[in-house]
DNA sequence: ATGGTCGGTCACCGA
């Protein structure tokens, strides 16, 4: 089976991408964020016809995050116990979705991005993270992966600048703490070995040109997924393009 | 320290 994960920047903008990209790699189960459309702008177009099924949540012009799976799309949930309004009836902040396909359960994530470390919005991430964190402890028992934009720099070489993040977001000791924690609950990132190098590339100054990037993307396993991988890539050709997303598509695959 | 470029309830805000 194979899964991947991208930050799409606007499903609607780049839906011919989408179908384009699940074509080219054959892929099974694909988790996008920042798909930046309301409800009533899903469904999407030809992908049931493709015999693809949708699932999407956080209905506004930033946070939002989808499913599409060939493989099912089973027992989907919006959002998990502690999040920030869960169990709201809208959950505008989901952030999340997560779906039983192929008898892998998998959490296509947009984490907060923090915005500035003097923010409260920083605060709301750390937040947002440990109560994500504590809800995944539920799920480690079974093959589960936790996919998407971090927004975190693990280490300096995800960062094409380290110095030049010195007071930024993404790379601070309480964010790193943060992605560390899942480590130490025993979640594995899986994409890594298999695929260095960046996954994000800011619009501007040329930066993926120049290959001034960053690595924001991750599959996170727990054990019984994590020894089920046999690789992944980075599609950078996505990013080349003319019209493309800030973010490259990440591809996993599993035994 | 600023600004550069995207997308969208579009001329501001968030990334």
């Amino acid at each position: 089976m194979r899964i991947a994960t991208w930050n799409v920047n606007s499903l609607r903008s780049r839906i011919d991408r989408v179908e384009a990209l699940l074509d080219r790699h054959d892929i099974d189960v694909l988790a996008l964020q920042e798909t930046k459309a309301r409800e009533d702008q899903l469904p999407l177009m030809g992908l049931q016809a493709r015999e693809y099924e949708v699932a999407a949540a956080g209905f506004n012009q930033w946070n939002g995050v989808a499913l599409i799976s060939r493989v099912g799309l089973d027992d989907i949930e919006i959002g998990f116990p502690g999040m920030p309004g869960w169990g709201e009836p809208v959950a505008p902040e989901a952030r999340a979705i997560g779906a039983t396909c192929g008898g892998v359960r998998v959490w296509s994530l947009y984490i907060p991005n923090g915005r500035k470390p003097d923010d409260p919005h920083y605060r709301y991430k750390l937040d947002w993270l440990s109560r994500l964190r504590e809800a995944a402890h539920a799920w480690q028992d079974r093959p589960t992966a936790l996919v998407g934009d971090w927004n975190i720099c693990p280490t300096d070489d995800d960062v094409f600048d380290a110095a030049q993040f010195r007071n930024s977001t993404h790379v601070t000791p309480a964010e790193r703490g943060a992605f560390q924690a899942f480590l130490d609950d025993g979640w594995s990132e899986v994409t890594r070995a298999h695929a260095p190098g960046f996954t994000y590339w800011d619009y501007y100054r040329q930066r993926f040109e120049r290959d001034r990037g960053l690595k924001i993307d991750f599959v996170l396993g727990s054990p019984t997924f994590a020894e089920r991988v046999t690789g992944a890539f980075i599609d950078r050709e996505e990013r080349a393009g003319q019209g493309a997303s800030d973010h490259a598509p990440v591809v996993v695959d599993v035994a």
